[in-house]
DNA sequence: GATGAATGAGTCTTCATTCAT
DNA sequence: TATGAATGAAGACTCATTCAT
């Protein structure tokens, strides 16, 4: 007899319900008009709620963005550790290719959503460096990657942080053109975004270890796979 | 030596001096405080001059934004185009480097020195699809670094495209970061940048006539004197 | 015995009492300075709430000022509609002439107990074909009577617009005179007009078949009883 | 050797036609537009001079109006004045007849560009009584026609203004659609106008001796003359 | 006399936030 | 606890008028 689902939902699951539409409703208004662009209104009209409600759940309008911004910079980090799993754990190169390829894939199909959300909150205009939580986690995510470059033994620059930044923007700005323009797709993207990266990491590793390098065949039919796919 | 257009700084000079004391006014505080910090009458006080002058040069204050977010992108695009030029006509890649870490240097010393307005001009939160200068000029970038990569003989892929926006997505987040850390400098960031790039190009040249490509030697040789900056 | 609406006087009536305020507000204020010489603040300061729920009711200033317009006019259509059909129906002569007659008494009544409003409304300079409600009415009340006439059997012309807008220019000229001067009387002009207004459908009503006019007797008598009231 | 058209203008010349121009520019666009859809930059524009020039021809922005009022009431006084001649003249009433079509057609053709004028003037909004000579004009058109109707030996009532106001009515919101939909021609508006104006006057001319009076047969022939246009 | 750049008080309108119901 | 009417400070924009050139 017990069917929790329908009896009718406690205090605590109706908070949670209206607090959650309240953060997508905004998510979605952020993404699309920008924060100055987006009106308290709006949010609440969209998220079915009065305006009144909205101020039991966020302190005011900055409290929310902060919020939908904490979640986002959570969650990409999660997924970025992810990532640069591949390049210091890959015991050969053929398989931090394959593994790179799925992982973009697979990052592009699912960010492409949150995309627009992140350029925004990213360029919102709103300056509060004191909350801005999300600053602190776009530069640790930035950290992380430096810390697995720094790992994988490159040692052609010392400047591991910049050379991430580098091989994310790689990625930033495919991203941004889906969003806009549907353009390429993600497995195409994906293709080319690993080309692209490990092109650039080849430039930072003249002086690893022979062995470590993939032979001129193995690089020429890695390519080759990588080319296939147009 | 009668210079008669100097002796009397007439009306048109006088318009001309109140339209630059505005766009220097604007330029600042929205440097400083962002665009939604920043008021028209702000603008105005600095300039010294009322609010009615004001609207006699800008139609409103959108555009007084977009006038200064054109004329630095105008800026960039052309001084972007002197050097993809290179790609296609550079007899020897010994040179193409040098003018790419040149090019990098210049823009990363311009964006250092204008990082307020950077900040301000990608931060703030302006959305407004119709009017929006800096979109159309990002997207001509992209079209005409596509261009020269096309003629260059790239061949490997077909979507240069989006081989142009991961080339720009490099430089994007290495200027957003010095923008807002200072960090790299200008000088390792155009190294750093380049040996980047041309690492990601490479990736995509396999195609080209061997001759068309550098000898291991100088390959080594280049990404060595890239390196020596650190 | 439980009335339920009528004992919390709730957010619906609270809602019409503040919409009504305004709009009292504005007529009064409207008629004493004009729609020019109002502001919006004026309107809200009489009518005891905040410049901001002003919006919440009316689109803007003209929004207002069209409301006001409308109500007055739409009254003003029906009441003419009323007398209009007995052009059409009315079987004797006789009984036409007293509804007329009862008819522009109390619409010169009417008049007269706004003239102020109506000066408003008249000489208000609001120009906005777009949303000139006012105008639409005017031209509303023309076609209403044309119809009437073209179908009381009048052929003498075929311009029956035409003829309408005579007759109520008629009426016009004695409400501008009244709203100005306060003369003549609403009973004198209600007298004075419909004679006007029998004298000239008489003009346009040779080739009505002769049962359906007056005799001479009875246009004499009719018009001797228009002129006792002076 | 005298061709004063061609020697350059006196100062005189030049200054009256400056202002007329500035008069001319002020008329188009107060019909257009109103008192209030009108900025004094835009009747500089249209006169091709400069804003300042404007303030020593005219004290301000209401002067020009005023001038323009005047003008248009000298005008329209002595235009007035030509019609009700006939009203008190005409041996017979034949001959009125003739005369007041006539009258009316060049009536119409005459005012219908000065129409809009004429109803911006009276309606605009603008409230001065002090200067509103335009007001006083209107008043004294009416009291002439007045004098005129009362001349002609009109007893049936001794508000002779009222009936005066009427028939002016009769004309003015015939003018009024002429200028808005072009409808009537001035042909047939002259014959509506004097049809219905023939007929009002007869409402209220039961009191004439019968040798004034046309016979039936007169008016039946008179009606059938005026309905031929159609 | 003419010009047109500059003035600035005046208004409308917005929207985050509050609070009585 | 939810509602939504009300708040009011803030800010963009206008336009008749002035005055230095």
């Amino acid at each position: 007899m017990a069917e929790p689902t329908r009896e009718r939902p406690t205090q605590a699951q109706r908070r949670d319900g209206t607090r959650q539409r309240l953060l997508d409703s905004a998510t979605e208004l952020f993404s699309q008009s920008g924060y100055h662009g987006t009106q308290v209104m709006d949010i609440v009209s969209k998220a079915h709620v009065s305006a009144g409600t909205f101020y039991r759940y966020f302190e005011d309008k900055q409290a929310i963005f902060f919020a939908i911004a904490q979640k986002l910079a959570d969650h990409e980090l999660q997924e970025a550790k992810k990532t640069h799993v591949l390049f210091s754990t890959a015991a050969d190169f053929a398989s931090t290719v394959t593994s790179m390829v799925q992982y973009y894939e697979a990052h592009f199909e699912r960010v492409l959503a949150q995309a627009a959300l992140y350029r925004c909150l990213l360029h919102s205009g709103v300056v509060d460096p004191a909350r801005d939580h999300l600053w602190k986690m776009n530069e640790r995510s930035t950290a992380a990657l430096a810390d697995h470059l720094r790992n994988a033994g490159i040692t052609d620059t010392r400047d591991h942080e910049s050379l991430a930044r580098m091989i994310l923007g790689i990625g930033a700005e495919l991203r941004f053109s889906m969003i806009h323009s549907g353009q390429p797709t993600a497995a195409r993207a994906a293709r080319l975004a690993t080309r692209c990266v490990i092109g650039a990491l080849a430039a930072f590793t003249t002086q690893l270890p022979s062995h470590l390098k993939p032979s001129e065949q193995v690089w020429a039919a890695t390519l080759q796979r990588l080319t296939l796919v147009e």
